[in-house]
DNA sequence: GTCTATAGGACGATAGAC
DNA sequence: GTCTATCGTCCTATAGAC
């Protein structure tokens, strides 16, 4: 971040904010723009002068969120595939994921409200892109499926994380003597750890 | 099944059927149940005979698909854990959930609507038993990671073959000469190899 | 750039006849 | 067991004043 980036406003800003956490905790759906407007203490005709839509406001989440997945998509791109190539991918998107794990949960738990949209079509590229990043050349179909778990897993190490946050299930008899883990770091380095692993049973 | 069951009634299955093919495709919100009973050629105030609420219905489903997870849980709760016993789970898994792939996609796709419905509850704690089950006793924060993919990998599996299914992505550039899948039977002996690959990371 | 007011529609759910 | 009819609520989105 060396230039200043000029935010189109703070409005705008804290709009993209807001509906991102909602839409995380709850769902697309059912989060109200009446919700979100009442959250920043304005109405819901002032979401109007910023977002044309509601899914124009997802749109601009995925727009603000989703740079630095492109900037690893646009460096991998031109590497010739290697392991090393394939393991620092990873460890770029766990970076990248790290600050950014509303997003990716956002994009988990609304699946079906973003099959239609044009902001969810793009997210689901990028995806596709950095799956067949990792997984090389004339992958099969098991590496196919090797790579979209190692960088899965970055993402599921962050609801492992947030479970044993909430406390989550504790009800449930047995707990046993797992290890829990409660800081985001803690889990990110456990998600590189099993990412790698994953993805170095490509072409095993 | 030796014993023939008895459906509540014809309609009430024809509805749990239809019910979840729509909330799988478009999920639950998006689904309304004038869509649901206009498919089934009957009226919304038919579906209220059968079922309470629009969540009751999820609760159907649930209770209709989710026995032979239930039957693998049972059976892996009566086990001494070992790396044959956590092998023979993912088998009986994946082999439960062939048949039962759009009740897994429901789930993963709609987790925003389920997080508080008692059906949604309870479907995710069986997740959880079935995932501690695999990793063990005493698990490292890692070890619970691993065996969260080794489960959800059988899921994936089925989520890659749809995308080849349905030729999505395809104005993708650089497809490369990846392998595509064609058949639940082949995506399911993918899934079950790299299941089991993963899994055998634990406690490694 | 934010407001009030409201259009206009869809939804879940219920009442009561058959 | 299925119907017609409708209630009450909430929603996205717009028009127009300030």
């Amino acid at each position: 971040m060396s230039t200043t980036q000029s935010p189109r406003s703070d409005t705008r800003t804290r709009i993209i904010a807001v509906a991102l956490e909602l839409f995380s905790e709850q769902g697309y759906e059912k989060t109200s723009l009446r919700e979100i407007a009442d959250r920043l203490g304005v109405t819901k005709a002032a979401l109007y002068y910023h977002f044309k839509t509601k899914d124009d406001i997802v749109h601009g989440i995925v727009q603000t969120m989703a740079a630095p997945i492109d900037e690893t998509i646009a460096w991998g791109e031109q590497q010739q595939w290697s392991p090393e190539v394939r393991d620092e991918l990873i460890r770029r998107f766990a970076a990248g994921m790290a600050e950014r794990a509303p997003l990716l949960r956002f994009f988990h738990e609304n699946q079906p409200a973003l099959r239609e949209s044009s902001a969810g079509l793009e997210f689901k590229d990028r995806m596709i892109r950095m799956i067949r990043l990792v997984q090389g050349p004339d992958a099969s179909f098991e590496d196919r499926l090797r790579a979209t778990m190692a960088l899965f897993s970055i993402n599921s190490a962050f609801f492992l994380l947030k479970n044993d946050q909430e406390g989550l299930a504790q009800h449930l008899v047995d707990p046993g003597n797992e290890a829990k883990v409660h800081s985001v770091h803690e889990a990110m380095d456990a998600a590189l750890t099993v990412a790698t692993e994953i993805s170095g049973l490509i072409k095993g």
